[in-house]
DNA sequence: TTGAAAGCGCTAACAG
DNA sequence: CTGTTAGCGCTTTCAA
């Protein structure tokens, strides 16, 4: 059971009847063991200057002795900055956030802060209360991959200084920092290569259009078929959740009938796998090129072409601006797109088979 | 400066001129707000009982109207647990650790909890920096992946009551819960595989035998070689350092000479991907077994036989017993071995082509 | 049903 | 160089 800021609210009758913390060394603890002043023990710890070696080294033992470790938490309350920061992303098993994560933490740790994780699993309910009850820990910052589209939960946050950096995709409903690939562009760049190739009846299959990448992406697919004069057919789409099933029959349905596509360009990496194994079964050859790298993409035959983001520059980007923001050396929110790269394997290439 | 404490007549002796967090509102703000005492905010926030309804929608007007949020470090302070935990692992970024860190957090979710992340990169020293630095927070628990193999550094940290399970490898020195695969029966089962299929001459590539899985695979490789009464040529082993550069080399040295290896048994989803690359270049097939599943291994040509262990599993099963752990539903620390799973996909059923 | 007072363990500010 | 005092914002205790 959890109340609204979704914290535990078990009563806690085993453990800890004597004292929280298990009955850990405080600095106090430590004075009266070496013989000296709070505040003695507080500049050792923290290395700050003006004690003797002597009693830095009486001290020092007593610690080691009592094993006691600073609690964070009373020094947080007085100074006020947490030194960790939180990453709200759709799902950590997913290799696309994997090296965003990653990226993320080691900026954190150049600054020496520690990242909290959470994810949101694409549901904005389950963002918000993820990011709120990182407010509540007061994190200094905050990375958003945003699962819903109306953040305005969070102006009392960003009015109270906690630095926010969306990522992947936009804020909704208030101005903050965004950092974003070019999701258009490389959608239009990727189908613009199948048609160079002679494709013209070219099928997409991406996620729900209320997912903003998802709709930038059609939005560069249907601006390269105008582009090339090219009228679209609805039979050629496909949007909405990507699990493997409903990817699986759309490619199917695009494959078959009298006028089938002889090209596919796929919304996000799991699409693509998805979409690679329905083309397996296909006789004739049927093009290729997916949005998000995927791993071992070379090594299949065809070679996957593909639309390539670098997740860990997404990660590393927003995170600098997060510090930045802290630094106070940023003027305001901007919004920083990006650039994709396209890389050519193979089945971006193939002719049209008709 | 704004006096946001408002009407009534309550003496404001006690106004924060300015404060950390960017000036948030305390407990105080909105019981002066609400004209009501410090102790019946903490009632409504917590969700105490014992508050008329009336006061309670006063009391919620004032959050509501401040944008208050709870300030979780001193809640901490008082209370002893902070409903957080921390995970130390390799690296987030490796697909392995993807899963078994989002299974970890689910459960961690499950039990209120919020999870932070670190990742060593295999280096023992950060390893324990980033233990500490934890600790430092007073998360209740902690799941570790250890890069080193001492770790009586805990011990006043255990003594203290922070839980703790180990993963994937052993802990050094110390007493504690390990939930790892079992490596050694997974990868003899590779081998024999291999061996069942008609070789002799199998190579293993794999990490440096200080890493525990290492070991154990490595050990499993000579049982399975010892059951089939070949004895192991130095030449056919290389173990250090798994990049690629180092890999190839290795692979190719076996694959080359007088008395080449017919089939190889890689160590980890990192070997194997870079031993794929190189069989891909051989005129003659070379079989291969690789331990860890890896995406796409079924697309291949052939598609890649594997030793999968559920990284998943490993990560909730950790996660479960840390939080029995801190139910004190535990008795003592026990020793927990994940099965690990043969999937055969071709590459391990081609036969020696010498 | 409500609230005042006393800390949780630490650091800031100021004395010695 | 060292120590004392006063909080940080919350929960606990106990009294009204």
């Amino acid at each position: 059971m959890t109340d609204r800021t979704g914290r535990r609210n078990v009563p806690d009758t085993h453990r800890r009847s004597e004292s929280r913390y298990g009955n850990r060394p405080t600095m106090k603890d430590v004075a009266a063991r070496a013989g000296v002043g709070l505040k003695t023990v507080s500049r050792v710890v923290n290395g700050e200057p003006g004690v003797t070696p002597e009693t830095e080294r009486r001290v020092q033992e007593a610690i080691d002795a009592l094993g006691f470790r600073r609690n964070d938490s009373a020094r947080v309350l007085r100074k006020g900055r947490t030194a960790s920061i939180g990453l709200v992303l759709e799902d950590l098993a997913d290799p696309f956030y994997g090296p965003l994560s990653r990226a993320v933490e080691e900026v954190a740790r150049a600054h020496g802060a520690l990242l909290i994780n959470g994810s949101s699993a694409e549901d904005p309910e389950r963002e918000q209360e993820l990011v709120l009850a990182l407010c509540a820990r007061r994190v200094d910052g905050l990375v958003v991959i945003p699962a819903g589209d109306d953040h305005r939960y969070l102006e009392p946050e960003l009015k109270a200084g906690v630095a926010t950096v969306f990522v992947d995709r936009p804020a909704g409903q208030i101005d903050a920092d965004v950092v974003l690939s070019d999701n258009y562009g490389g959608a239009r760049d990727g189908v613009a290569h199948l048609i160079a190739h002679g494709h013209r009846r070219i099928g997409f299959i991406g996620d729900m259009p209320r997912i903003h990448t998802a709709a930038e992406r059609l939005r560069g697919y249907r601006a390269a078929m105008e582009d090339a004069g090219i009228a679209v057919a609805d039979a050629w789409m496909s949007l909405g959740v990507t699990d493997p099933e409903r990817v699986r029959r759309a490619a199917r349905e695009m494959l078959s009938g009298p006028d089938p596509v002889t090209a596919i360009f796929t919304g996000n990496n799991r699409v693509t796998v998805t979409v690679i194994r329905v083309l397996a079964e296909q006789t004739r050859p049927v093009a290729l090129v997916g949005f998000d790298d995927i791993e071992l993409a070379d090594l299949l035959q065809p070679g996957v072409t593909v639309v390539a983001q670098d997740s860990a520059a997404l990660g590393r980007t927003a995170a600098e601006r997060l510090f930045r923001q802290l630094d106070g050396t940023l003027p305001r929110p901007e919004r920083i797109e990006l650039p994709t790269r396209l890389v050519t394997r193979g089945s971006g290439e193939l002719p049209p088979a008709d």
